[in-house]
DNA sequence: TCCATTGCCTGACTTTAGTCAGGCATCGCG
DNA sequence: CGCGATGCCTGACTAAAGTCAGGCAATGGA
């Protein structure tokens, strides 16, 4: 890895979250602390259920309990029974904290505006530009893929969601038996294995191996969320994929696609597969795709490094 | 100002700072508390003096003092008396201080190497040329340029700073005397003004006005430091004397240049300064421009609206 | 020499942020 | 219905972060 790289990276943490963060902290400092004015606001408008509210801000239970007490007290927000669930609760905003909440929200505009004020027209559309990119990188580099169960939850709602882009945009619709879907447990070890790539916990992607011949691994399941496409998750899970063939003993990993997939299509040529005659008869392929692959060593060294 | 780019200027502020700041706040752990490890990490190989902490990390004297106290009986860090000033005091690292610098300085690196670590090689270029870009873009918008007495300190240290850099450029060297400068006062109200381009309250740049004739104004010491160019504070600080030139009754602005400064010409015709006859008997100058100056309602809003 | 100022230190506080162990009500499954 | 799990609350703590008023020593200009 590039060392200026690195030293930039650290570069930026020092100097913009000095920046961003010092101004950030005090334009939320309203005479109260800066942890009930974070809930405050992400209670918002439309109020919040209190276990949500714990996940997003990683509270302890009984000091997000303390904290909305205070807000209580101070009647900004007003916490009711959840209609089903009588365990649970929601956190409402009162009309005070509404007005509260609105105060923070021009604060925030107004810091975002005098870092902009300052700058000229021009110079202002850059920062925008390189932030958006900043924010899409910071982004890209939190997705975490792993090896998952193939028949656990997520795994189901990938495929689920999977299947259904694919209805969507082909012609004649599909339907999955048809295409040939065996048990998903063909996807779990030793013969195969399923990659799923989380985003904040969600699983935004998923990619499968499963043996299809002597020494021949097919790829099947390849899919992105469309809210995470662009952060370059499928070429990072094409590159697993291929970490992981050499290991369940695939020298060869061949695939099929249908037209109306460019992306995928782009993705697997980008990467060095080349297409071959029909070997299956799925009745939606109509390309289908071969690589040999062996086991890197300069990917190897990569990966120990980081 | 565009609203979509205050929205994503709040949209950084809270991802990135939220994803950095967390994961930073982190790596300083040291089972220290976090104000302990900065202050270390402040305090560097080289030692600093305790005012300078005080300022760069804006604590409070005895807070600060405190936590040097609580270093020192950590045998992290040895406070001596300053040579030139008893009663000031310089913090030092001692061995194990210096030890654990470094400690802190690789837990931030691989703090670094891990966020990168994730992203595919030409995310990463585009990502760290991005923070750079922000990096810079923030640097600029921290620029104040505001209207300074001419026989201050720092005003004093600009123009000699202009000076030895007009005396570099020129083939003939540079005199002031023979220039034709005048008093200072020239630049103090009500016949005159001087701009200060200040970043992190040090100075960084000047520009001035004089009267030079009736209803007449002459742009004179329009210098930024070195280290401070293409952050666009010349052209800031050109606009601002504009601003100012009507309040002075002037209606139109002239300037002489000398053939070697190249930028500064630039300057001048990007803002629609026409070149005219020599108007004085400058022996430096061999370019004269003019420009009629009328009160901008469009700037003035834009102004208000900060 | 005097005296206001500067630079740092100390003691005595307060507030914020967080942790942990229980406790009570409710839920959902068998 | 019983029982373990879930969801939230409370009391009792602790550590960190920060504030404030004074105090002593050195400084520098009148």
């Amino acid at each position: 890895m590039d060392e200026t790289h690195v030293s930039q990276v650290r570069s930026f943490n020092r100097h913009v979250t000095r920046r961003i963060g010092a101004l950030g902290g005090d334009y939320l400092g309203r005479g109260r602390p800066l942890a009930e004015s974070r809930l405050l606001f992400e209670i918002g408008a439309g109020g919040a259920d209190v276990r949500e509210l714990r996940e997003r801000l990683a509270l302890d239970s009984g000091y997000l309990s303390r904290l909305l007490r205070a807000l209580e007290a101070d009647g900004l927000v007003a916490c009711v029974q959840s209609a089903d669930d009588r365990r649970a609760r929601r956190a409402m905003l009162t009309r005070k904290g509404v007005r509260e909440h609105g105060v923070l929200d021009r604060r925030s505009q107004a810091f975002a505006r005098s870092l902009l004020g300052s700058l000229l027209p021009a110079q202002r559309g850059r920062l925008v530009a390189a932030m958006a990119e900043v924010e899409r990188c910071l982004r890209a580099s939190s997705v975490e893929i792993d090896v998952e169960d193939p028949c656990n939850t997520d795994a189901a709602a990938c495929f689920d969601a999977y299947f259904r882009e694919l209805a969507a945009r082909f012609d004649r619709g599909f339907d999955p038996v048809q295409a040939g879907a065996g048990s998903v447990t063909e996807y779990a070890p030793p013969h195969g294995v399923l990659l799923l790539a989380r985003l904040d916990g969600q699983a935004v992607g998923c990619a499968a191996l499963r043996a299809s011949g002597r020494g021949i691994g097919e790829i099947k399941r390849m899919w992105v969320a469309a809210h995470a496409r662009g952060l370059g998750i499928a070429q990072r899970m094409i590159e697993a994929l291929e970490q992981h063939a050499t290991g369940l003993g695939f020298h060869r990993l061949r695939l099929d696609t249908h037209h109306a997939l460019t992306e995928a299509r782009a993705l697997y040529v980008r990467n060095g597969y080349r297409e071959i005659e029909r070997y299956n008869d799925n009745p939606y392929a109509d390309h289908w795709f071969e690589k040999r692959v062996v086991r890197r060593s300069g990917a190897r060294r990569e990966v120990a490094r980081t």
